[in-house]
DNA sequence: GATGAATGAGACTTCATTCAT
DNA sequence: TATGAATGAAGTCTCATTCAT
């Protein structure tokens, strides 16, 4: 197993088109090209400041063609989210359903799989959008809430569940918890990878990987069941 | 000494007025008001979502009386920041030269002052407000790497430069490299402080003043002089 | 006579068409199909707010075979009108030609004939547009203008005309003003019959075939040659 | 009484301000003036079809002068609709209140209200625009319904109904069915006066007040207690 | 100095029309 | 012939900035 629990990368519900008249092929890899372009300028200027035409330049179609696709900027960015974030839920949650060994492993399969498809991508610039501008568009906001951070949530929440009763961990911790604690150290690095690149914030050596894996084990650490 | 290194507070070049007729004393005050206002909004909804209105009104005056005082958005934005942060900085040096104890006690007063005056106040959101908006408004980058980044590294690299010169710390470090890694766990308490409220982060419990006693404590054991 | 006078109701220019093979029947039929979508939408939302897709969705067909057919939303209109109103005139003024009775008689039978091929039916709506709308389309202003009120109105001259040629009315009357007065009463069950639904106009009980009948012989009264 | 009944026109909260500063008196004046230019246009060219900047245009300001005063366009209908109909209720339903005669002479001075403040004046167009194009504008419609139908039907209402409690019309017959026998000419004009002048319909002669007095005779008629 | 009315560039969004397939 | 993806002009609305008073 596990491979595919990190590997899907990108490319959510794409297939290759190869075959099809080019005409079809357009139809089918316009909203791929739009997203594309709508993460780039979102992550890069956020997004009030990302102004749909330019999305719709850079993915080389005309302001017009960008509201064939997507009915608003607001339903661009939800479908953004939903291609590089929520998207992988899906497909996470079968694998663990599927998955045969520790519950430990698990987690650092998640905190693998994480990295991979997120973290290291420019879907994690997301996360910082949400908290810059999330104030200033509430149904934005409420959509990341419920999507990706309560429906993340309930995905971990299952894991941790499943340690406990396989008595792979301690049954007397509040679960919700034990989320949020798993959750902190990939919202730290949401926050780090994004604060870097601007302004001046100095090197602060970090192996993301390597970060990942010593907090899971801490946490492992403080949740063996005796 | 280092009281006043820690307790000019707020109120960067204001003076008490009480004593002043009241005509004369708002006439003073306004840029003060203006300034405030722009702080709080600023730090709430970032640079671009924040309307020149509704800073006036929250300052309470008009909209033209703002760019009476302020020349544009970008210029009030400045004028914040110098209040704020850089303005902190004159005094800071002076208080340096004239400080009379160990490198390393300089160096905890530093994060001391740092904490009261910025970290521990609104502003600190602006730290933040510049990593997510700053590609968006260049002149405001450039102006808050040369004003506040550029100007702070050197303040700092003045007080290394003092550990050297007097022997307390090691001559064998890149004096730049030094800066950095004592400025990184600032930039992190700036950081952790803006992600908290919002999109579901965890508590992540934690004393900002002990964190960065230890912090220092830390750098200074690897720097002391043998 | 007159049976043909009343009853050529719709599908001007429509052949029966189920022996064809239905490819071919179905290419015939567009036109059709999609002038009677456009009535529709026409009478119910007016022309500007009636969008040319929702017209070729409503006929079964795409945009694109839209303007295959009809070279743009005018010119759809102006193939409505024809096909529901102007394109009567024709079989009328045959109808006339070849008619036997009295004058009186044949202004009985217009009216009769009006009301069962327009007045009852959806293309009475297209009068109402036009008094709403027509100012704002100039261009379908002068075509309706020429082909359906000065086409109608020869129509009407030439019945006037017997009557006074043939010794029946009375010959010291402007001839226009008796088309005047003979037409006023079909534009106010025009008007009348789109007035209702709508804002809280009441139920206003009339027979419309009644009124014109009653109508008609008042104006005939006064026509009378003595 | 009465006089007041008929005569207060136009300005409806406006004041002579030809005291006031000018920069003052211009404030003031702007909403009027815009007023005045959208009711041109919304009656000429309808609602969908007049552009916001048109209205601004002729009131002589700029398009963003419009939207600091109405927050819309919707917002500015509404308004004008208050300005030339709704917004006489307030004082009809005082005259009413205080009127000493006879509740037929009320009836007939109604009317001659009417007729005087709306049915000669553009306002006029509004009831036509709103059966045009109401359905397009739902929120318009409701708003039309309730401040305009439903507030002017209870106007009314309360006016017969005081003259079935004085004893003067006879009591047996249903209030509201009143009403909407009353209302029906006023309609019928408003129609007529809009159909008039564009698609070539004739003259159709008629006296509007005169058509009003007899109209309201006729109901009267039927309506005297024996 | 202070006001707040006025401006107009610029953003999102709609929809008639075109055209490659 | 039929499609439907693509276009871009045009419309509504926002808001930093100006300026007469």
């Amino acid at each position: 197993m596990s491979a595919a629990f990190a590997a899907n990368s990108h490319a959510i519900g794409q297939i290759p088109q190869n075959l099809l008249p080019k005409r079809e092929r357009r139809k089918d890899a316009r909203p791929g090209e739009l997203l594309a372009a709508a993460l780039d300028l979102f992550v890069e200027k956020g997004f009030a400041a990302t102004r749909a035409e330019e999305v719709a330049q850079r993915a080389g179609v005309s302001k017009g063609t960008l509201f064939l696709y997507f009915a608003s900027k607001e339903e661009l960015f939800k479908a953004v989210v939903r291609e590089n974030i929520s998207g992988h839920y899906p497909h996470w949650h079968e694998e663990m359903q599927s998955f045969g060994g520790t519950t430990a492993e698990m987690l650092h399969l998640c905190a693998q799989g994480w990295w991979e498809n997120i973290g290291a991508t420019k879907a994690c610039g997301i996360g910082k959008l949400m908290m810059s501008e999330g104030a200033n568009f509430p149904d934005l906001q409420r959509f990341y809430q419920a999507e990706v951070i309560e429906a993340g949530n309930q995905l971990m929440l299952r894991i941790f569940q499943r340690g406990i009763d396989r008595g792979e961990f301690r049954a007397d911790l509040n679960v919700n918890h034990l989320v949020h604690l798993f959750v902190a150290p990939f919202l730290f690095l949401m926050i780090w990878k994004h604060a870097s690149p601007q302004a001046g914030i100095p090197t602060l050596q970090l192996d993301p990987k390597a970060f990942l894996t010593t907090q899971i084990d801490v946490l492992l650490g403080g949740l063996q069941a005796r």
